[in-house]
DNA sequence: CTCGTCGATGACACGGCATGTCATCAACGG
DNA sequence: CCGTTGATGACATGCCGTGTCATCGACGAG
């Protein structure tokens, strides 16, 4: 059983298994490592903690500065967000909404796990303000369109599983889009 | 000592004490007991985790749905965030800007912490957008403003913090808010 | 083919976090 | 004076997460 491959494959695969029977909060990362066939301690070699095999890492934070780095500088950055969650919600979401609902479930019914979705949020917004930076956004403005970006997915991504029938997230993503606008300084203020 | 007064407030205080001497990561919680003259097990009665302790329970969530339904009716929603962060600014933050900066210190410098921050941005928003859905708003429009709330308070913060001279929070907050706007659906979207 | 290096894994110990359970004690009303 | 009630102490327990060192397989050098 030693050297088998895939490792952290593995461990992943038990873990969702054992979170699907059990729930996550009843399944200890002994019996995780007990069905991958590795000890405990190498569970904490590929995950930081319990809650990160839920999660992918930073992969969806680089996959998002990535993205806004490659957008064409003419854009406008609300453009960049359009852009941006136009292709990870085609790519990463379309077609796995159940899957996607089911892993929402899970972390909405545990404490620990929001904490850390929370979290997920703020390192995205982070990776997504450097990113505006190096596009030469000023650093409250990239500060305040990554913010942004994230707002409109997250509520986009919420309404998207929230709707009786199955459509292309994209459009959800442009109806909440006409709701929220970012302006830059000489743009007039609402509401004043 | 048993039925000594304030046991939460001790608590809080022998707390607070010892994360300034020796950071938070390396304070535990029977050390935390042992100056409040309590046991370990009565620190988990009055917070739910070590983290609970850094953070007010739900009382900034109260506050804001508070605020927010205690808004004229008539204000528009944008305005009724401005009403509310103006008023937090003032009661909460002008005048305790070193101690603030000194909290945010401390989260920031841990990683569990940072968790738990980004949750409690996540519980403000939700019980934000409960006050403006009691106040007429439609769910999804009531998300969008609760988050730009909290994006416009966040935001806010960090900016006022890092500024070289002490000024009302207020003025920091109607600088940003002149930067995002809301706009309802007959609006036109920006950027198409 | 053999050997030495190197990275991955196992084995073990350990401290802290968090919770369940029951006993104990002070306050308070009758 | 006593019984009730709520807060606290005392104790046990299980899991989380980490440090440390030994061990094993892969792989390249000779």
């Amino acid at each position: 059983m030693r050297w088998a491959p895939d490792a952290r494959g593995r461990l992943e695969r038990a873990a969702f298994d054992l979170f699907g029977e059990q729930g996550y909060a009843a399944t200890t990362v002994p019996q995780i490592t007990a069905r991958a066939g590795l000890t405990t301690r190498t569970f904490f070699r590929y995950f930081a903690d319990k809650r990160e095999v839920i999660f992918g890492g930073d992969e969806i934070p680089r996959a998002a500065a990535r993205l806004i780095s490659e957008a064409p500088p003419e854009l406008e950055p609300i453009d960049v967000i359009r852009l941006v969650l136009d292709e990870v919600a085609a790519t990463r979401f379309d077609g796995r909404r159940e899957e996607t609902a089911a892993w929402r479930r899970m972390i909405n019914a545990d404490d620990s796990l929001r904490d850390r979705d929370a979290r997920k949020r703020a390192d995205l917004v982070a990776a997504a303000r450097t990113a505006f930076v190096d596009r030469g956004e000023a650093q409250r403005s990239a500060t305040i369109f990554a913010e942004t970006g994230a707002l409109i997915f997250h509520v986009a991504l919420d309404a998207w599983l929230a709707e009786p029938e199955a459509r292309p997230m994209g459009d959800t993503i442009a109806e909440i889009m006409t709701w929220v606008c970012v302006r830059r300084l000489e743009g007039t203020p609402l509401g004043s």
